[in-house]
DNA sequence: AAAAAAATAGTGGCTAACCCTCATTTTTAA
DNA sequence: TTAAAAATGAGGGTTAGCCACTATTTTTTT
């Protein structure tokens, strides 16, 4: 039988320590090495080439999606699963858009993560959320983020910074006006309804701008 | 030779597996018994009375100062140790004030939890030291929240969760100029100013809110 | 070169959040 | 059992962001 082999990354070492255990449980599974921070995972996905490789969303130099977003186009046949401590919607969107395979909820990981490294492994996409919430992610064809212009995620970004649109406006030699256009199409583009929605969006998926 | 025994408490379940891994290592201690949220804590550490516990600061229910606080008071011969991601210098000094026995970051666990169990079960005090680590982890919002009131913690945690005043107010009957005064009391006590940003402060501080 | 997309800028209206002040009742603590 | 703290409620004002339009210039694509 073939060993499915997988590189961890976490930046908490009892946490990575805790990941590596539950992995090394499977007599299938062969942890090949473990990193402590995205550049570092980075550096020993490129020199392993595992078949899965499951990252932290939040690690120091790089983060999980930064790391992902270059192994998937790099590495294509490299499953990526990203572990979390946020159940957001919004957050899991945008990371299954990027084309990453799996997202785990580090709450949930000590269960379900053999699970999604087996799914992915297999070609599918895994998410640890319940049933009927996986369908509606699943079936949710929108890029959303994807589909913003670079202006407009250049804009995202500024607001997920706490700028105000003056401060965007004036920083970038434009008006406030065109930056409130700019908002505009951002809610149209994404869905986003009411008071503040951009912003509440914007700080929630601040860790997937990049 | 006598065996230490140890009662572990963490809302992570990896994380607490982890700690479990790490402390059953060593031969002359004892995981008697492990709990996944302050309430259980205590209960557990009432029922056994071990020589050690080592909780989390943040868990749902009652956090680890809470827990500390009453096992401390009951039971003086329980030592204490306080685990927490925050390096914040004024929740150490807080928590040693109380009596708790030993402090020791997540991120160093794997490292000094071993030696910060037996420190303590010998009569002294641990505060795991700060090596190279990040000094971006160290922030007072955490501080400024323990002045909070009750209601107000509510309601930050309330517009944490994306909802707006007028919401608030019919969730908890009470009317909007009271959710409107708690917010500016909120905002006085943090030296929030500005545009929303009561809204940015309490999405940012969210996975701190107990 | 023409069409499409993106970036620029504006008018005007609306609302939620912020900000100040004040007052009453309830709960907690000295 | 008082005094302090917390929770409740309100008036009145300012501002930033949302919303629905229209319109010109620049860039990209076909």
């Amino acid at each position: 039988m073939k060993t499915i082999k997988i590189i961890t990354a976490d930046d908490h070492p009892l946490f990575l320590k805790g990941l590596r255990d539950t992995l090394a449980e499977e007599p299938d599974f062969e942890v090949i090495d473990l990193a402590n921070n995205g550049q570092q995972a980075l550096e020993k996905i490129e020199k392993w080439q595992p078949d899965v490789a499951t990252l932290d969303l939040d690690m120091p130099i790089l983060n999980g999606i930064e790391v992902a977003k270059s192994i998937l186009k790099n590495y294509p046949n490299i499953k990526i699963i990203l572990l979390s401590m946020h159940k957001d919607t919004d957050i899991i969107r945008a990371a299954m858009a990027l084309g990453i395979h799996g997202y785990v909820f580090k709450d949930d990981a000590v269960n379900d993560l053999v699970g999604a490294v087996r799914t992915v492994f297999g070609g599918e996409n895994y998410i640890s959320v319940d049933t009927n919430k996986k369908s509606f992610f699943l079936n949710n064809d929108n890029e959303l983020i994807g589909e913003l212009t670079k202006m407009e995620k250049l804009i995202l970004r500024e607001i997920a910074n706490q700028k105000t649109t003056k401060q965007i406006a004036d920083e970038h030699f434009i008006s406030t006006k065109t930056v409130e256009n700019h908002r505009a199409n951002i809610c149209k583009k994404l869905n986003l309804h009411g008071n503040n929605s951009l912003l509440k969006f914007a700080i929630k998926v601040s860790d997937s701008l990049v």
